[in-house]
RNA sequence: GGCGGCGUAGCUCAGUUGGUUAGAGCGAACGGUUCAUACCCGUUAGGUCAACAGUUCAAAUCUGUUCGCCGCUACCA
C-alpha cells in the first residue's frame, strides 16, 4: 500500500470552542490536504479531540454531568463545526476512544521496558488549566505563566527519561532543515533544548479519569504525553498496517504548544519507542485582533462562522461563498513568521479587492466578452505565449510555496493569475481587436479563459465552492488534477460558457461613519511602562494611584545568601511589629555582615513570589547604579520603627 | 540578565550568495479604458532602507555600538 500524506492538527481540549485561531491551524491543514490531493496524493487528514485531563472531569462534575457523556456532547459539536468551514477530514480521533487507550499503553510499556521510564516523586505545582507542571520558580505571582492557578502536588509518579534524547534531537534538528518551520522557531527550539532537557512526570494520581498506566491502576498517564499519542493511534500502531500512514508528513499547531510538546517531549517519545518522526512541525503565528492575542476573557474571539454569516448578509454572497471568503482570508493572512492583525475592515477590502474585484469581475468581464464575440462557447485556437508563461508562473510559485507550507504565499500566487488576466485583458483589448475584426479574437478569448481555467484549479485548495462555482460558470467539470492546470485539455473548444453571474456582490464600504458590529471591543493598549531614563517623562499617575503602594522602614533582622543562587540573599526585616522575609538581588554589591542592623525601605503590599523557591514578601527599594547594581534607599537618620514612607 | 529576531514608502509587508535609478499590495492623487460587479489598466509616493561608526571599489544586505519593538529563556522583585 502506497504511504499516505498524514497531515494533523493537534487534538483541541473539549473546553474551548473553535474560534478564528483554532480555525486557522484545521484551515491551514484542509488547505494542505486539498492539494496534495489535488497532486494525486492519497491524503489522510486526521483532528480530533482531547478529553482526558483533570480539567475535562473537574468541567463534568461542574456541569452536573457524567464525564463520558459530557465529553460526547462537546465532541460532536466540535466534529459537527468542522464541515461547516469545508474542512474535510479523513479521521476524528477522541482520547477517550479504546483504539486510543490501546496504543497509548501499549507506547508506555514499550518505554518502560526499554529503561526510558522510571518511578520517582513528583513534588511541586501543577496547573490543571493547562494541564502543566510547573517549577517553583516558573511561577508569577503564584500563578502559572499564563495566569492560572497553581495547586501543589506531592505523589509518587512515573518519569520518562526526555534529558535522554537530547543530543539525538538536536542532531535530528541539524540534519532535516524541514522538521520544524518556520526557521525562528526551529532556533528557538534549538536554543530550549541545548539549555537542558529535564525528565519529566507523565503519570498522576488516578482521578477516576484518564488513561490508567499499564500495571498500576493508581496512576493515569499525564495528559500531554497521553493526547501527542493520538497521531499514531489514528495510524492503528502497533497493528499492522500503521507504515501507510506513519511518520506524518505535516503536522500543524499554533506556535505555543511547538516548542515545549511537539518538538522536544514527542520526538523524545518516538525515539524512545523507535518510531520516526514526523517529517515536518509547522508552528504558525498567532492572528492578534486588534494588536492582542484571541483570548475567550478578553472577549475578542470572532467565530469564523459568525463571520461568514454576516459577510452574506452584507454583501449578499450565498452563504458557500462566504464561507471561502473566510477561508480565502484566513489562508492569506496566515501568520507563519510573525503574528498578524486581524481587524474587519481588512477582511472586507480583502473580499472587495482581491475576491469581487479581482477574481469575480475577472470571471464576468471574460465571459461576458465571450457571449458578445466569439458566441459564447470556448475557442478553437492557440493560446498566447504570455497567458501560457504567467499561468506556469503561477503554479510554481504557488508549488513552491505549498512545498513550505507557505499557505499565504499560495494564496497571492493564485490570485497573480488573476492579476495578470486584468492586465492582459486591458492590454490585448478585446473589444477593440471585435471592431476592427482582428483575426486573433479567438485566441486573445481562449487565453483568457485558460487564466480562468488555472485560476479555478490554484484557488481550489483555498475555495472549493468557489472553485466548483467558476468552473460550473465556465460550463465544464471540476478541475480537481493538478497536473491538469494550465493544461489545454482542460479546456475543450466548443463548450457553451454560462451567462455570467457575480460570484462576489461588492460590499459597500462607503459608510465609514457606521461602526463595525464585529470590531474587537478592545484595542491596543500599549503596556505601560516605567520611565527610567530623566529625559523620559514618566507616566502620570494620580495621587491615589501613589498611595497604593504602602512603603514603611524596617530593619534588616538576618542575611543569609540563598541557596545556588549567586545573586540572591535572604532577608528577615523587621518593619514594626511585623516581620518578613524579603529575598533581594543585591549579593554583588551587599554582603550578609553589611546588611544586618541597616534600616531599609521595604514595600510591604506587594504581591508575595517565590524565588529560587524562597518565598519573598515584599521588596527592597533601592537605587540603580551605573552598572545596574543596587544601592540601598535608607533614611538619612534613624527612623522610627516601622514608619510610613511617602 | 542571557539567546534570537525585527525596525524598509501614510498602512501591511517583499527584498536571493553585498553591485547600475530600493520593490509589491492597500490607501490617496491624476490620467486612460469601456468588455465587466462605478470595475479594470497606467502614472504619481521624491522613502536619510531606526541612529551612529566601520569593512569594501561597492551595503537595506557584512561588523560594532546605541535606541525601540517582539519572541524564547532565566538565580528580575
Amino acid at each position: 500500500m502506497a504511504k499516505k500524506y498524514f497531515i494533523t492538527t493537534p487534538i483541541y481540549y473539549v473546553n474551548s470552542v473553535p474560534h478564528i485561531g483554532t480555525a486557522l491551524t484545521t484551515l491551514a491543514a484542509d488547505v494542505t490536504a486539498r492539494y496534495q490531493k489535488m497532486r494525486g496524493r492519497e491524503v489522510f487528514f486526521l483532528t480530533g479531540t482531547d478529553e482526558n485531563g483533570t480539567k475535562v472531569k473537574e468541567a463534568a462534575e461542574k456541569a452536573g454531568k457524567d464525564p463520558m457523556a459530557f465529553v460526547d456532547e462537546i465532541s460532536a459539536k466540535f466534529r459537527e463545526i468542522w464541515p461547516g468551514l469545508y474542512i474535510e477530514f479523513d479521521d476524528f480521533i477522541r482520547t477517550t476512544e479504546p483504539r486510543h487507550f490501546a496504543t497509548v499503553q501499549e507506547f508506555f510499556r514499550i518505554l518502560q521496558s526499554k529503561g526510558h521510564i522510571y518511578s520517582g516523586t513528583y513534588e511541586g505545582w501543577y496547573d490543571v488549566g493547562s494541564e502543566t507542571f510547573f517549577k517553583e520558580t516558573d511561577l508569577v505571582d503564584g500563578k502559572s505563566p499564563d495566569g492560572n492557578e497553581v495547586r501543589w502536588v506531592k505523589e509518587d509518579n512515573y518519569f520518562f527519561r526526555m534529558s535522554a534524547f537530547a543530543d539525538q534531537l538536536l542532531a535530528h534538528i541539524e540534519a532535516n532543515p524541514k522538521f520544524i518551520l518556520p526557521e525562528s522557531r526551529k532556533n528557538e527550539v534549538v536554543s530550549f533544548i541545548k539549555q537542558g532537557l529535564r525528565d519529566v512526570c507523565i503519570s498522576r494520581t488516578n482521578p477516576g479519569w484518564g488513561i490508567p498506566v499499564p500495571g498500576d491502576e493508581s496512576q493515569v498517564v499525564y495528559v500531554w504525553f497521553d493526547a501527542l499519542i493520538n497521531y499514531v493511534a489514528a495510524t492503528g500502531w502497533p497493528k499492522p498496517g500503521w507504515e501507510a500512514y506513519w511518520p506524518a508528513e505535516v503536522e500543524w499547531m499554533g506556535k505555543d504548544i511547538l516548542t515545549r510538546f511537539h518538538a522536544t517531549l514527542w520526538p523524545a517519545m518516538l525515539m524512545g519507542v523507535g518510531l520516526p518522526l514526523p517529517e515536518t512541525l509547522v508552528g504558525h503565528s498567532w492572528l492578534l485582533m486588534g494588536g492582542e492575542k484571541i483570548s475567550k476573557s478578553k472577549g475578542n474571539v470572532v467565530a469564523p462562522l459568525d463571520l461568514a454569516k454576516e459577510l452574506a448578509e452584507r454583501s449578499g454572497c450565498s452563504d458557500a461563498v462566504a464561507i471561502d471568503a473566510v477561508r480565502y482570508y484566513m489562508a492569506a493572512i496566515l501568520p507563519i513568521e510573525t503574528d498578524a492583525v486581524f481587524t474587519n475592515d481588512e477582511f472586507d477590502r480583502k473580499y472587495n479587492n482581491d475576491l469581487a474585484n479581482d477574481l469575480g469581475n475577472a470571471l464576468n468581464r471574460s465571459l461576458a466578452m465571450s457571449h458578445k464575440f466569439v458566441g459564447g462557447a470556448i475557442p478553437d485556437a492557440a493560446v498566447e505565449a504570455q497567458a501560457v508563461e504567467a499561468v506556469a508562473l503561477a503554479k510554481s510559485r504557488y508549488e513552491a510555496a505549498m512545498a513550505d507550507f507557505r499557505v499565504n504565499d499560495a494564496a497571492d500566487a493564485a490570485l497573480g493569475v488573476v492579476r495578470f488576466l486584468n492586465k492582459y485583458i486591458d492590454t490585448r483589448a478585446p473589444w477593440a481587436l471585435a471592431k476592427a475584426g482582428d483575426p486573433a479574437l479567438p485566441s486573445v478569448m481562449r487565453s483568457m479563459l485558460t487564466c480562468l481555467r488555472a485560476a479555478e484549479g490554484l484557488i481550489r485548495p483555498i475555495m472549493p465552492k468557489t472553485a466548483d462555482e467558476v468552473a460550473s460558470q465556465l460550463g465544464l467539470p471540476a478541475l480537481t488534477d493538478w497536473d491538469r492546470i494550465g493544461d489545454e485539455s482542460s479546456l475543450p473548444a466548443g463548450v457553451a460558457l454560462l451567462q455570467p453571474k457575480p460570484i462576489f456582490p461588492r460590499l459597500d464600504l462607503t459608510k465609514k461613519d457606521e461602526p463595525k458590529k464585529m470590531e474587537p471591543t478592545k484595542t491596543q493598549t500599549p503596556t505601560p511602562k516605567p520611565a527610567l531614563t530623566p529625559d523620559e517623562p514618566a507616566i502620570e499617575i494620580s495621587i491615589e494611584e501613589f498611595a497604593k503602594v504602602k512603603l514603611k522602614v524596617g530593619r534588616v533582622l538576618e542575611a543569609e545568601p540563598v541557596e545556588g543562587s549567586d545573586k540572591l540573599v535572604k532577608l528577615q526585616v523587621v518593619i514594626g511589629s511585623d516581620r518578613r522575609q524579603i529575598v533581594a538581588g543585591i549579593r554583588k554589591n551587599y554582603t550578609a555582615e553589611d546588611l544586618i542592623g541597616r534600616q531599609v525601605i521595604v514595600c510591604v503590599n506587594l504581591k508575595p513570589a517565590k524565588l529560587r523557591g524562597v518565598e519573598s514578601q515584599g521588596m527592597l527599594l533601592a537605587a540603580i547604579d551605573t552598572d545596574g547594581g543596587a544601592i540601598l534607599l535608607q533614611p538619612e537618620r534613624e527612623a522610627p520603627e516601622g514608619a510610613g514612607v511617602r
